[in-house]
DNA sequence: AATAAGCGTTTCAATAAGTGAAACGCATAA
DNA sequence: TTATGCGTTTCACTTATTGAAACGCTTATT
């Protein structure tokens, strides 16, 4: 399985992704940030723009476009797993006042492993963990990365103190069909919730542990689609 | 300004439009909606999918991927105008229990002029117009369609009663810089109510637009970025 | 003022890259 | 068995992409 990718296509996805990113970047800038010719990013992102993918705004600089919104937003709701788990998210906040998070393994292409958050239930306390829908966060060293990579503990979820950022506890659970497990890489989603490590201790910790594991299973009772 | 549009480019987005739109679709009917042989579609449908863009279900459809809802979402996020027009959108739904949007005048490609909801609040009605974040809905007849085409009355408001669907009525207000009207293409942005027509007369309409067209007014008080 | 730096843009020859008809194996339908 | 349709690979043809260079232009720098 070599690798048949046609290269003008992945440079405009590139550029695409350069300007989502920057939200807002001047023809320069993309193409430095792309290490294309400029122009060869004039004539991408041209095309781009005829298909409305990003437009340009007053100042003359790129920005994410009206069909990208529309098609993310389109996949977005197709994705029924997210309705599934918006109240299990929900359960799990008013059980323990933190953000709780439903995120699926992103996007293995180039450089380390991310999860990407599909739906996020804010936590109640004033002082809480918080981040937004699409957001890509780094796997090393996360409860996300330990129940991505299939090493759950048999408690069925996983934490880590402090384990990304020095002042943040995160608690995992995977989200997976009961028999489908060994399917060769791990889970395809995980319920998470996130909070202010100041807050937690041991007693804490296995209790929203088991919460977020038992909401995860109780999910997977149901089919996905 | 001919059409500098690379071609390859255009076809894989085209392809992933058709992927999004269909939601799952195998290879063959990809390539016959984009009129693509069989076996550039399949390089390009690679293509997307090693970019995060597409992805293959278990059944070996191709499916919208992660890539594409993070982009989105970002994109979403990044637009502020959304937060801004939500309060707005609230009280509306407050004042009127009819659904409330913010559209934006959709991509100008290939065929008609449309019209894509940003951001949606529901009515309270039990009977209400529904729709969703993302959907693209045509202008011709609409009152979205007179406030994009500059022809908004001096009211501040366009009224279509019955215009599109025979039981819809649907009222809508430009978004607009106070100075930047004529600047050639109309508003970018607008705020509009839909509802059941049964459930208007000619005194309801007029106060729903007034409060649309003072929402709407409000709002371009404040700068959008 | 004069100069330099950086931007968006256009042009154009070189050739790298995308194309699609055809053929294959494998399913499932007739 | 035969036929249809799928996903897939191969390959010769050449089309369509590429990037250096050059151009006006505006904005810093001297």
């Amino acid at each position: 399985m070599a690798e048949p990718a046609t290269r003008t296509v992945e440079r405009a996805l590139q550029l695409l992704g350069a300007v989502c990113e920057a939200g807002a970047v001047s023809l320069a800038d993309a193409a430095r940030g792309t290490e294309l010719s400029a122009s060869t990013a004039l004539r991408l992102l041209r095309t781009l723009e005829t298909s409305g993918f990003v437009r340009k705004d007053a100042e003359g600089d790129y920005r994410p476009g009206l069909r990208l919104v529309q098609l993310g937003a389109q996949a977005l709701s197709h994705e029924s797993l997210i309705d599934l788990a918006l109240p299990a998210l929900q359960r799990l906040v008013d059980a323990t006042g933190e953000s709780a998070y439903l995120s699926v393994r992103g996007h293995q292409g180039t450089g380390s492993d991310h999860a990407v958050y599909l739906a996020i239930v804010e936590g109640t306390h004033s002082v809480r963990h918080a981040s937004w829908v699409g957001r890509s966060v780094p796997l090393e060293g996360s409860s996300l990365g330990v129940v991505f990579g299939g090493a759950t503990p048999e408690s069925g979820y996983a934490v880590s103190d402090r384990g990304v950022e020095a002042d943040v506890t995160g608690i995992a659970a995977p989200l997976q069909h009961p028999g489908d497990p060994g399917n060769g890489h791990g889970p395809v989603a995980a319920l998470s919730v996130v909070s202010p490590s100041y807050r937690m201790n041991p007693e804490h910790i296995a209790r929203i542990g088991e919460l977020v594991a038992a909401e995860a299973q109780a999910l997977f009772g149901v089919k996905t689609h």
